[in-house]
RNA sequence: GGGCGCUUAGCUCAGUGGUAGAGCAUCGCCUUCACACGGCGAGGGUCGUAGGUUCAAGCCCUACAGCGCCCACCA
């Protein structure tokens, strides 16, 4: 063991055991500070991240995973890559969810309510469960390896927290936007607390009833009737509303019904804002305490707002005789008694939108109630402004819309909760009934003087403290270094479900009190769900325990399968066939380092650049596709194209380190060329560790392992001794040619692999024993290459006893003999006595059509003429380079096929380089025109091409910046027209109704309008287009 | 009712106007000196449907169909 436990050996175990090395790591890197985020360092750019709190008494879900792997992948790979990174955790206090949770505990163990323990002794117990349970998320978090800056871990009732929820509410409410109101709200009878709207869920299609009754008139003679989705509530109604142009009912207006259960008298008032003539019977029963709609109602006419359901979900005194029944219960005996009355009027099923409690899920009930609210539309502005302006910026983008919509449409807030878990309200009442707001307790009334004083009762949306996370984790109200370094945060990574709930918020307050931005991205990952795609809840009984993944496959492949399936967009089906296809990955990577260390021998480091030390093409070649990976990945990370990037590691590491390199590299490795050799060593071992690198981010455990592996191995001194404290590679210009010249290489071993796979020859079987394997190829630089080593590679990685090559267009002939083509190249297979003759016929026919059917597709195109003018010369010039590919490609198989087969003479070993008589020629004969005049011609078509090209870019950059104003324009035409149509398809309905014209004249101008605008652009646009 | 997204191989999904891809699964061969958590090879697609734009459409436009999500106070 070194000083930092990493086991010293020279051998690794053959397989990768994540238990043992994931058990290592975490401690070290805390240990050694690399999480934490220094406010006093602003040399470097700063790159902050706040996590989304989690429920402090919950345990963490795969969401949760998803969020701290993408996280922990931005904050790694910007600390590698230079920054200051700041990646601050800590949980949310999360009223009502927590607050339920001890109380079903509280039943459970000791058969109590809250309320038997009183508040202070509850909140106690609230305190000892948050103590008990709270440090399960760290664990968590630190078992996937999250990068998490633990010093500045927060909760949100923490005294500084809570300072800042109490200042916010203060100044708020001294600004005006918080104020205290009695109106109706969405109230859940079994939390009992009211709601904000975004806590009721709206159950869509619910079967429901459309029931009418009748009231008879006051005044003895004659009833109106109206229908009704919840008869219980008609105890509380105190009208009847019917629309003022409606003639069937003009003469009732004014006049009085009797209740009858409970013998009230109420008018019947005139409403052309609540009632369509055209729904039900035309009228209406207002129920002003029980309805949105009614409440305004009763606004508008003065009426009484009478409660007949209490907060406990059971009438009230005022529902007379069935007072203290449960609403429910009551809906089916108002039902019953109107019936015995003989005022029943039927019923019809009628679908509706129930809203339910998004904890308890139980149906809630408007009520009438004293609540806080937040004054939002002068908050929302600005968060609008901010995102229009692009200071805030949605990815994907598509979200920015749904904020939008919800900004614009917004509602005051209901932030007060009748619950105990919480935020109390800074509010004090005194005896005459005063408002004392303040932020800490104060001796006297402000208004009076009165000093028996009492605080609110109530505690805040849990929401509201934790729309100042960004910046009361970082200290404020007080101006903080570390609100100067790291607010605002570099992005807000989390899920899109709370997006209104926090984001918004977050948006709000952040721009408020800071005045800038609490976040300059927003990153929206995607839903996770089981492998069948539905949701995850405790209901299905489908949720995931990370840790149960992470015991089994190990934190480094879950972290890579969530990375590697989070595309934009989509949401994550998570397999476990996913999870262990990683698994296999981080063995894959273990097993390459493994027979790194196996033939290091010898291994002398270079200096910085591991270019200097390749030798062979299949060394420089691996370096070019270790340079594209290293590109790929960035770019991928830059654009949060996670799946992107965790995918060009996958593939270059296994695929091309792996399947290829190591493959290649072996013939310098077993070879007795010490300088091959050395070079070997050197490049593997910078592929390695530059794999290392590109891959911490998302599986940091095993590199860090790997890293310290390698190093002890290579004795390299120059490496620091964390991969943590290395520098992430850098994207740079790639190494082209070195990579298009190792091409034909692979070409040829794949094209005799083919040939052994078809033809079923076990890889033990050598090839080219009694007569060699015949490569013939075309370019004297590909010659050249085989000539000068390469082909040692090729017979080592095609099983090839013997292999002559040949700088020749075909190779020599031989009847018993598979042959496979290639751009440039011809591979011939000896199979004397291995062949089965039908089979290479068969294999070579099938070879054949799909050259035959790619060329006629390719020719098809070039014989037309305004594919010829109008495609840009390259694409062009592509197709034709390609049909000849195809052209020289078909001939030579048609050549074997026509050996095969016996219709050719020709014997073996005889170099064939001419064109055989039955096939067509492949280039058309020189034309007639003088050779000045072609070079003329040409270069006239290429100047008109570029012409051409160029007014073609033109438009496509004009077009991208029209882009967002046409779609703009395309969708309000596509959205007048629907209105438009929906306007008509009402009109030519029976009733003509009064509302239909309106919509109509109204859509029909804005269709003229925005017609005329898309017209205008789309004419600005072809103008500037055709002016090029 | 309004909005958004999705539809590509058996499954899960990438795909940025220019020859349709990956992983898994399937089939064949191979326990070859890093790895069977492996290697090599092969098969498999009318890109939801119908139109349109373009020399060229999986990709852009329109309509339709199916699936999913979000928002919404029509009794």
């Amino acid at each position: 063991m070194d000083e930092n436990g990493t086991t010293n050996r020279a051998e690794l175990s053959k397989g990768y055991e994540h238990q043992e090395v994931e058990a290592r790591w975490y401690a070290f890197w805390k240990g050694r500070g690399y999480f934490h985020g220094d406010e006093h360092d602003r040399s470097r750019p700063a790159f902050s991240i706040v996590l989304p709190p989690p429920n402090v008494t919950g345990s963490l879900h795969l969401g949760h995973a998803l969020t701290a792997t993408l996280q922990d992948v931005l904050v790694r790979w910007k600390r590698l890559s230079g920054f200051n990174t700041m990646w601050l955790p800590g949980t949310d206090h999360a009223g009502i969810a927590t607050q339920m949770v001890v109380e079903k505990e509280l039943k459970r163990t000791e058969k109590k309510s809250r309320h038997d323990l009183g508040r202070a002794e509850f909140l106690k117990r609230v305190w000892a469960w948050k103590e008990q349970y709270g440090s399960r998320i760290g664990q968590q978090h630190q078992a996937l390896g999250a990068a998490l800056d633990w010093e500045r871990e927060r909760f949100t009732m923490d005294e500084g927290l809570s300072r800042a929820v109490r200042e916010v509410f203060v100044r708020l409410h001294e600004e005006g936007l918080i104020y205290r109101e009695k109106k109706l709200i969405n109230w859940c009878p079994d939390c009992r607390t009211a709601l904000s709207d975004l806590e009721v869920e709206h159950e869509e299609g619910h079967q429901g009833e459309l029931w009418s009754f009748a009231y008879p008139l006051a005044e003895g003679v004659g009833e109106i009737v109206v229908a009704t989705t919840r008869p219980e509530t008609m105890l509380g109604d105190t009208a009847v509303a019917v629309h003022p142009d409606d003639d069937r009912y003009r003469e009732l207006v004014g006049r009085t019904v009797r209740h009858p259960i409970t013998g009230r008298e109420f008018p019947i008032v005139a409403d052309g804002v609540l009632v369509d003539p055209e729904f039900g019977t035309g009228a209406v029963k207002v129920t002003p305490a029980h309805d949105f709609n009614d409440f305004e109602v009763g606004k508008r006419h003065g009426l009484e707002f009478l409660t007949v359901i209490g907060l406990d979900g059971r009438m009230t005194a005022a529902a007379g005789p069935l007072a203290g029944l449960d609403r429910f219960e009551a809906r089916k005996e108002v039902k019953r008694l109107l019936e015995e009355l003989g005022l029943a009027r039927g019923s019809k099923p009628n679908p509706m939108a129930l809203g339910r409690c998004q904890r308890s899920q139980t149906v809630l009930e408007p009520l009438l109630s004293d609540q806080w609210y937040v004054k939002i539309a002068p908050l929302a502005r600005p968060a609008i402004e901010a995102v229009e302006q692009g200071r805030t910026r949605f990815i994907p983008e598509h979200w920015t819309n749904t904020y939008m919509a919800w900004m614009r449409d917004i509602h005051d807030w209901c932030i007060s909760r009748q619950l105990w878990w919480g935020h109390q309200i800074p509010a004090w009442y005194c005896e005459a009934g005063h408002v004392t707001v303040a932020r800490e307790a104060p001796s006297a009334c402000a208004t009076c003087g009165a000093t028996a004083l009492r605080q609110d009762e109530d505690v805040l949306d849990t929401w509201f403290s934790s729309g100042l996370w960004p910046f009361s984790t970082m200290g404020w109200p007080d101006r903080t270094e570390t609100l100067e370094t790291f607010y605002p945060t570099t992005v807000m990574e989390t899920g899109h479900d709370i997006i209104f709930f926090w984001v918004a918020r977050m948006m709000m307050m952040g721009l408020h009190f800071m005045g800038e931005v609490p976040f300059k991205t927003v990153y929206l990952h995607p839903m996770v769900r089981d492998a069948k795609g539905q949701k995850m809840s405790k209901t299905r009984g489908n949720v995931i325990d990370p840790l149960e993944i992470t015991g089994k496959y190990g934190a480094d492949a879950l972290r890579f399968t969530l990375a590697a399936l989070t595309a934009q967009g989509r949401d994550i089906k998570l397999a476990s066939e996913r999870v262990e296809g990683y698994r296999s990955f981080a063995n894959k990577l273990w097993n390459a380092t493994r027979f790194a260390l196996m033939n290091l021998e010898g291994y002398v480091e270079r200096g910085a650049d591991p270019a200097e030390a390749a030798r062979t093409a299949a060394d420089r070649w691996i370096l070019a596709r270790l340079q594209v990976a290293v590109n790929g990945t960035v770019e991928a990370l830059e654009a949060y194209r996670f799946n992107d990037a965790a995918n060009t590691v996958y593939h270059f590491v296994w695929h091309e380190l792996c399947d290829w390199y190591l493959e290649l590299a072996k013939e310098a490795f077993f070879g007795d060329d010490a300088g091959l050799k050395a070079a070997a060593q050197a490049v593997l071992v910078h592929g390695l560790k530059t794999s290392y690198l590109l891959l911490h981010p998302f599986m940091p455990f095993i590199t860090e392992e790997l890293w310290h592996v390698l190093r002890a191995q290579v004795k390299a001194d120059a490496w620091p001794d964390s991969i943590m404290a290395a520098r992430y590679p850098a994207p740079g210009p790639v190494d082209e040619a070195a990579d298009r010249a190792f091409g034909p290489v692979l070409g040829i071993i794949d094209a005799i692999r083919s040939i052994r796979g078809e033809m079923g020859i076990p890889f033990k079987v050598a090839l080219g024993q009694a007569t060699p394997v015949h490569v013939a190829v075309t370019d004297p630089a590909v010659h050249a290459l085989l000539g000068a080593g390469e082909e040692r590679r090729v017979a080592r990685l095609a099983g090839v006893e013997k292999l002559a090559v040949h700088l020749a267009a075909a190779t020599p002939h031989g009847p018993q003999s598979a042959v496979a083509v290639g751009a440039g190249f011809e591979v011939r297979v000896p199979l004397a006595g291995v062949i089965d003759l039908a089979a290479e016929t068969a294999r070579i026919d099938k070879e054949l059509a799909k050259l035959a059917a790619d060329l006629t597709l390719l020719e098809r195109k070039l014989s037309n003429p305004s594919f010829v003018e109008r495609a840009p010369v390259e694409v062009v010039a592509k197709d034709r380079a390609r049909v000849e590919e195809l052209r020289e490609a078909s001939l030579k198989l048609n050549n074997h096929r026509a050996m095969m087969t016996g219709a050719d003479t020709q014997r073996e070993d005889s170099p064939m380089e001419t064109t055989p008589p039955n096939v067509p020629p492949t280039t058309p004969a020189p034309t007639t025109m003088s050779e000045k005049v072609e070079q003329a011609y040409e270069k006239v078509m290429e100047k008109g091409q570029e012409a051409v090209q160029a007014a073609r870019d033109e438009v496509k950059a004009f077009e991208k910046k029209a882009k967002p104003a046409m779609a703009k324009a395309r969708k309000a035409v596509r959205k007048a027209v629907s209105d438009v149509k929906k306007a008509v398809k009402k009109a030519t309905t029976k009733k003509p109704a009064r509302k239909a014209k309106k919509p109509a004249r109204a859509a029909k101008k804005v269709v003229k309008k925005v017609v005329a605008r898309a017209r205008k652009v789309v004419k600005k646009a072809t103008k500037k287009a055709k002016k090029k």
